[in-house]
DNA sequence: CCATGTAGTTGTCGTTATGACAAGAACCTG
DNA sequence: CAGGTTCTTGTCATAACGACAACTACATGG
């Protein structure tokens, strides 16, 4: 980028054009026992007081959208930015705010288990809700169930095109638990077996270098309701685009997407 | 900072949040002789003026993003909003704008050839580019650069999500003008045979209201240099969700993406 | 310690999609 | 009509996918 020095607007008005603020919002998806999750916290100061909102703020004239994302999520729920930060689009309608003119710019990003979720002072609680109830029974302030419900088709679609499902597992992981985020998401039901050799790389598929997951060794201990211990996976070390697996599509001509 | 007439809200303070200028950008693809081109304005004023930049302008409080996409599209170059103009994502680096704090919201789409494109009043100048000179030798406005090179990634996913490939068509094209679009946008070679029938629906693939095209029965006109008149064909009329080809990924781990 | 239930893993098989390539069909030009 | 160009149809081997059977490894309860 170029061409500096710019500075003095030669003559320019601040009432030339109409200001806004600008937000950012943060959609944090997480899986909890087989279902889909999101981050919100209860807001305590108007409009919307006592609502449960997603976790965002004012962005700064000296930070990136990038970085008052990150920065407004830690400050609200204490809960440390995860690596990837998905951009998810801008969000502007007129009063999509009672106060001013706000545009906000949504966040996305998935991560495994959260440990501690702490309420930050702008916020009255913070807690992760099943997505089903937040677009459901809660009533979120200003667009957000738009926001959200965006985000997780948006989550849906980057499942087939990069590793995103992986950002929802720990360090090792069972393919079953792997699987649950496909058939959460997608809504679809996987054959076990077919599953696992789709994400393996199956077959004999071709150069080893691929490694969307790589196996431990280890396996899972014991649980209470029996069942074979599954076999512990890791992140592959370099991956590179591709789906691991297929989303399945709807042909028949009633049904939609 | 000025604050527009709204209503003051209950004790809120004007100096509770920095305040920025929102615009859009629009990215406006087509399609020249089997090149992919981009619609830019040459800008009249301070500052970068002189410099091609993406059309666009500020965005006002009464009317939604979209909404402004669509009306300074239509008054820097004279271009009806295409339908489907998708949002790409914003850009807010500071200082991006050397004025004020300003807020970018970036919006893509694609359209068949372009009749006439005349400049509105801000713009010195309007006319179409092919990307690879825009991207090259150019020297774009702004952070313009980074937003266009952005958005041809994002067709080229779309490419293969929707049936965006067929809005750079007119209304009705032939295979192989459709098939340089992917092999344009994907950097690839498609077998010519191998491509018609992907198209169609091949083989015997499934239930026929898929779609994806249509044929026409006509065939197009003959050209001076020869080869069989390809048939004519249009898009289809209810086409669900599902790629039409998919992109070869390359695995060698030489290659990136 | 054996039957039963659960969960994970491996194997097989027919169908469908994909890629490579040959061959034919319809137009141009000279 | 020969030769070049472009579009179209056909064939074939290989890879991927979905369905499903079978097997393994654990827990629990008698």
């Amino acid at each position: 980028m170029a061409k500096r020095g710019h500075s003095p607007p030669s003559g320019y008005q601040v009432t030339d054009y109409p200001t806004f603020a600008v937000t950012v919002d943060n959609v944090i998806l997480t899986m909890v026992e087989a279902r889909l999750h999101v981050l919100l916290v209860r807001r305590k100061e108007d409009p919307y007081s006592g609502c449960w909102a997603l976790p965002g703020g004012f962005k700064r004239p000296d930070e990136s959208l990038d970085q008052a994302a990150a920065r407004e999520l830690e400050e609200e729920t204490g809960v440390a930015a995860p690596a990837r930060l998905m951009q998810l689009g801008a969000y502007g309608d007129p009063g999509r705010d009672p106060r001013t003119n706000v545009v906000t710019v949504a966040y996305l990003a998935v991560t495994p288990a959260i440990s501690d979720v702490n309420a930050g002072s702008d916020a009255a609680d913070a807690r992760v809700w099943p997505v089903a109830k937040a677009l459901g029974s809660l009533e979120l302030a200003f667009d957000h169930s738009v926001i959200l419900a965006d985000a997780v088709e948006h989550a849906a679609v980057q499942l087939e095109q990069t590793d995103l499902a992986i950002a929802f597992m720990g360090p090792t992981f069972s393919l079953s638990e792997l699987q649950s985020v496909y058939e959460e998401l997608w809504s679809t039901d996987f054959d076990d077996a077919n599953f696992q050799r789709s994400m393996r790389g199956a077959s004999k598929n071709s150069n080893g270098a691929r490694a969307y997951i790589q196996s431990t060794g280890l396996h899972a201990v014991s649980r209470p309701k029996g069942g074979r211990p599954p076999e512990l996976y890791q992140a592959g070390p370099a991956w590179i685009d591709g789906p691991p697996i297929r989303r399945p599509r709807a042909w028949s001509s009633t049904e939609g997407r």
